[in-house]
DNA sequence: GTATGTGAACCACTTCACAGCA
DNA sequence: TGCTGTGAAGTGGTTCACATAC
């Protein structure tokens, strides 16, 4: 079913579902691509377009219906169940990750944690006990894990990612300045807010970027 | 001089950058397209086509020189000098920012950090007395800031980005889960992990992605 | 021989514009 | 009348392929 349909598509529907989440709340009941486009600074057309690959919800000279909209986002993504993630390196970042409280109230929930550092090892962080890891693929063996979450420093992304891999990890968020390399049926999204800033700062340098009105 | 370079580009140079500084750490003094290309997964042409915006930097026959190319690229991109950052939000997120040890090295220093929580405001983190976010004005008026770095919850992020603006800050990392509404000369770079889990959701419940071998 | 730099061909995504329906 | 859904047109970025230079 899924044949052909830009990544770039999948990247927004998740912006969709967020908003439509927030208009829910917040009781509203309709809405027509041109209102959900202007708040989220997308097209109404690319909307349409976007919903189009996968059916038809709205209602002419209406709208959509949000809730309905909403839960047929989250089927079509996946965000009706929910995810196993495992985090390796837990230094100050892995730290962070793991004591983040946004990944749970979405149904990514974290089961393991790895380091490999002896001092670390053994810690508690966040309700879970720190193994070895060398222990990756014992501990992950038969168990399903979705995403692997990759917080090591640079030199040790790789071998991680590899066994992630090898474990039949199938997503992975890269936290590490790196481009990890991965069978064609993985996918990696990739979080470095120095590439972000060293992007920005071309901009900053070069005074008015080229879009729009200055 | 930077008329009509696309975007991508932009955000692939520090990529470039960041490899050719690993080759040259490792003592390399030259690459190809060919060999900078397989390293970071992306076709040589587009490594020769991205380059050739800004210039001519390689031998024929022999590739680039690693550090030449890399003294280009900083430059080009404004990483051969300093820039400021203030953080607004001294949650838990905002404390992993403040105390992440990336920034500084790459030449990104912060220099103030705000927060709305009186219980927060006046802690020292990461040497940083935490100021008032009432104070954003007041604080950064005359002083040169470049960056802002927004780790507020969803509801206060926009006022506090419109302040930022206002403040004269072109550049916006927004850790916060909206759409940042911004005048067109200020660039914002969007961190945001659970976007990222929920897009590869999609490729997790709809078996191997459209992208070559299986 | 080898690898760059680049116009031209190609491809993918976005936007347009309108038919269709409530 | 209002807004969706969508083929068709348009745009922008990528890849090709080769002349050029070392």
């Amino acid at each position: 079913m899924p044949l052909e349909i830009p990544d770039v598509v999948i990247d927004r529907l998740p912006v969709y579902a967020r908003a439509l989440a927030a208009l829910e709340r917040s009781g509203r009941e309709v809405v027509s691509s041109q209102e959900l486009g202007t708040q989220l600074g997308v097209t109404p057309a690319q909307i349409r377009k976007d919903l189009s690959y996968f059916g038809r919800f709205g209602k002419q000279g209406r709208g959509y219906n949000v809730r309905r909209l909403m839960e047929e986002l989250h089927q079509i993504l996946g965000l009706d169940r929910k995810w196993t993630m495992v985090v390796v390196g837990v230094g100050q970042l892995g730290r962070a990750v793991l004591s983040y409280g946004g990944f749970a109230p979405q149904g990514f929930r974290i089961i393991e944690a790895f380091d490999a550092d002896p001092a670390v090892i053994g810690q508690k962080v966040d309700d879970l006990i720190v193994k070895p890891v060398e222990q990756i693929r014992e501990s992950l063996a038969g168990r399903p894990v979705d995403i692997g979450i990759v917080a090591t420093p640079a030199a040790a992304a790789q071998k991680v990612i590899d066994a992630l891999v090898e474990c039949g990890v199938r997503a992975i968020l890269n936290y590490a300045p790196i481009a990890a390399h991965v069978p064609a049926h993985v996918r990696v999204k990739d979080i470095d807010p120095v590439l972000s800033l060293q992007s920005m700062t071309f901009y900053l340098k070069n005074g008015a970027p080229p879009a729009g009105t200055a």
